[in-house]
DNA sequence: ATTTCATTTTTTCTCGAGATTTACACTTGA
DNA sequence: TCAAGTGTAAATCTCGAGAAAAAATGAAAT
């Protein structure tokens, strides 16, 4: 499995040890981010300056994206930041639904007592940073993102399946970029944090069909989300 | 989406328009085949002459196998097969069981009449595959995977979740790995066609539980196939 | 015999330049 | 005005060589 993904909120991330990875991580960050926005081409050569890396290595980063469906690549065409619509959303959402309540129940039933710690611990953390954000206060969205995700994949972390922990590594990564849009425009007024709290409750008391429900419901709100926002949202954003 | 992977059995895959592409199939076709075996070191100068490409190729058609998780890639120590074990087939045939069924599911429930000819015609080649298996003709086992894939491909083709699909894909490929194993040593006589047949009649039926169950039980028949393997099977052939 | 350390060998990683292909602008002709 | 074709510019793909790192070898010491 790509390792290169796992990313704890604590046992920070590994150093890259390749100018590859590195160059890897810093293009999934801008194109998670928008800096690099959907169905934007990717010239390798103008790259190549702002990532102050060769011509050749900065492929290989590209080509690691492939595996996370960030990028998209085309024989003889070179390579272009991977397009987004509401469709595609609609079958992320969907399949992440399908995947991350089966290994919400499969963690619930196996889960230890250490699991059950870790998933207090992250909750905490998350709410601190919800805490912050409901006070206003400036950069701390970046905290608030990492410490979403490793909540969610806190809640999974004692589902055995390592397939379908791969699965939604890459599903809730793809997701992220839809979520930078959703959350800053923001049609409808979201209690996320009483969100997180009743899937945090209904986890702890091993509730199994209340979490897997509360769940299902907490990923399809941000599909409602993206669905009321202007339609042309999507076109015209994307290069050529 | 790798579009690479997309073989379809009447629509010839189209020719690698680059070397690396080249390189890539071959080297797939070679890893699923056992030529090199799970957890070989894959040296790039070595490989370097065989698929007679020069080193920066060869490390991207690495890069691409990381995608289908048939390499594993580790900074600064090279490329590997990635490694199999009962447990990993276990888990690659339950996370199969669970997406290519809800595939199903919606495949038969919103498939129109082309979807149900291409099944037909899919499954109608397959038994002829079959029948000359049946019939120990030489080298018709390459046949047989090809259409057995297709089959199955057709069935879940009207699913309109490209991500389910996607991920369909890649577990199909790692369990052909472990299949070219179990089908040539096998311990337990299984009647194959007859599986294929009733999953066949299920799905022109629209017997939409019956069907999943169906193709349930056909993919957990090899992974019991597996485990009444020799335990040792699968040690001591990985090099180093 | 085993561990430690330095040396040698192998392998991986990285870069820039040349060859091939694609994209683009322009001209020509209907 | 539009279609097709031509030539130029740009981008991609590919390779081999040098730099950096890891693995292997062997010598010395406990």
């Amino acid at each position: 499995m790509n390792d290169a993904n796992v990313l704890a909120e604590t046992g920070e991330m590994q150093e890259p040890k390749t100018l590859v990875e590195a160059a890897y991580k810093q293009l999934r960050r801008d194109i998670i981010e928008g800096v690099h926005v959907p169905g934007e081409k990717l010239r390798v050569e103008h790259l190549r300056e702002h990532y102050d890396v060769g011509a050749g290595t900065l492929r290989e980063a590209l080509l690691l994206l492939v595996t996370d469906a960030l990028v998209v690549a085309q024989g003889q065409r070179g390579f272009r930041v991977a397009p987004i619509s509401v469709a595609d959303f609609e079958d992320i959402t969907r399949t992440r639904v399908l995947l991350e309540t089966e290994a919400l129940r499969q963690s619930i039933s196996r889960g230890n007592d250490e699991w059950e710690a870790s998933v207090v611990a992250a909750f905490h953390r998350l709410s601190r940073a919800e805490q912050k954000l409901a006070d206003h206060d400036a950069g701390t969205t970046e905290e608030w993102e990492r410490r979403n995700r490793a909540f969610h994949e806190a809640l999974i972390a004692a589902c055995p399946s390592r397939w379908i922990r791969h699965f939604q590594t890459i599903l809730y990564q793809q997701s992220e970029r839809y979520r930078r849009i959703s959350l800053f425009r923001q049609p409808i007024a979201r209690d996320i944090h009483a969100e997180h709290q009743a899937l945090f409750d209904a986890t702890i008391a091993r509730d199994v069909t209340r979490a897997s429900s509360i769940l299902t419901e907490h990923i399809l709100r941000t599909l409602d989300a993206i669905k009321r926002m202007p339609p042309d949202f999507f076109n015209g954003k994307q290069n050529h």
